[in-house]
DNA sequence: TTGTATTCGTGACTCATTTCACAAGGACCC
DNA sequence: GGGTCCTTGTGAAATGAGTCACGAATACAA
């Protein structure tokens, strides 16, 4: 219950164990030791252990974590149980190479709906998802019940559309544009700066930086 | 001269200091405050202060920072003086819609070939890059000098592939695919996984985190 | 030249995160 | 049932990151 103020870093920590657990759940594990999720998510046993602690004592000592038992918990804690309704804003080339991203659904993200500006998009569907007027955005977050949306329109209306999205009652935003956004009460927004990922690789490599990093 | 270590989530705040600076010497502006630097970089004044001092004393008290040779000296130290040769492996809808982002060019990275398995692709050109044969991908990294990639190939491949990579002397990936690879020595490894930035969003809007996050 | 308003540079402090070491609890074999 | 292995859970120590407050240096006006 004990749901804590847990860091940024540990949620993706969390992440990774998550995934890992769905992957052995799938093949009929029943139990994992803190080591293995350690492997997996590139960190260590005791650091491992010491962030399933914030939720109670889940593991049994000798044996481990039931696999489980402990993916349905970071599922709850994640906010996971039920599935978040999406849309892609913006229907360029990587809007729809998002929207052909299956594991959205497996990780339990509904795309419902996509978004654009071109007439020739509009009303017809991509990878089965409807294409939609942008000039409907809020009107269509709204009946649609659009709780996230992934934003990869060009630099220019970016600031713009998500200040619509948040007015529309989104209460999530993931930035795939090279846009700084606002933050907004109510809104999170997470960014995906392919530019800063690339320099903080770039920098590594300079400085002679080993270690694989965040180990994605 | 005094590059010392540098945490990532420092790196990540230079990128932004470096892009924000690009900006303003665009505009032509001689200098700029921390506390400018401070707002777009989704940061406080004193910590892009504490940044930057890390590499001497740039700043001019009483006036700020001189905007052009504090955008050289961040992209000195970002590794970024002479452009990276990079590719893309994988040109499939994601990998095309990257061969597409015109902003590579512009923050110093030089797309110079695509990868891929599909006979219908290879020798064409995607976006003007010519797209290769995944069976030369060894010959043609070390023929053309290409020193990064980006990954966009399928789950099942991306493994063998960014280790191929790493044999063929590719000194960075950047990995999109929602594998967790292998570090390997020499080869440094950014994961931009989008489940994982999905999941958080959805834990900190769960637990009624308002803070807009890393605010990119 | 003096005074005032700015803005950087930095050491001290506080807060958060990670690592370490080890006791406690359970499984398993004989 | 006793002994032996494992593996977790967790306080304490160590490390690291971010914040604060203030002195020092500069610009500018009078």
């Amino acid at each position: 219950m004990s749901t804590r103020k847990i860091s940024d870093s540990m949620v993706r920590r969390l992440s990774g164990y998550l995934r890992q657990l769905r992957f052995l759940a799938a093949e009929g594990r029943r139990v994992v030791s803190s080591q293995e999720l350690a492997d997996e998510a590139a960190t260590t046993a005791a650091q491992v252990r010491k962030d399933l602690s914030q939720f109670g004592s889940f593991g049994q000592r000798g044996r481990g974590y039931p696999v489980v038992p402990l993916r349905d918990e970071l599922v709850r804690i994640l906010g996971l149980r039920r599935p978040w309704r999406a849309c892609v804003v913006g229907a360029g080339r990587l809007g729809t190479a998002l929207l052909g991203y299956e594991d959205f659904g497996k990780r339990g993200f509904e795309i419902v709906a996509a978004f654009d500006v071109d007439p020739e998009l509009i009303g017809k569907e991509v990878e089965g998802i409807p294409v939609l007027s942008i000039e409907d955005l809020e009107s269509e977050i709204r009946t649609r019940g659009i709780e996230l949306a992934v934003l990869t329109v060009p630099h220019g209306p970016a600031r713009r559309i998500a200040d619509r999205l948040a007015e529309a009652g989104v209460r999530g935003i993931l930035n795939f544009t090279p846009t700084r956004l606002r933050a907004r009460p109510g809104v999170s927004i997470r960014g995906m700066d392919i530019a800063v990922e690339l320099e903080g690789l770039s920098y590594r490599i300079v400085t002679g930086g080993e270690p694989g990093g965040n180990g994605a």
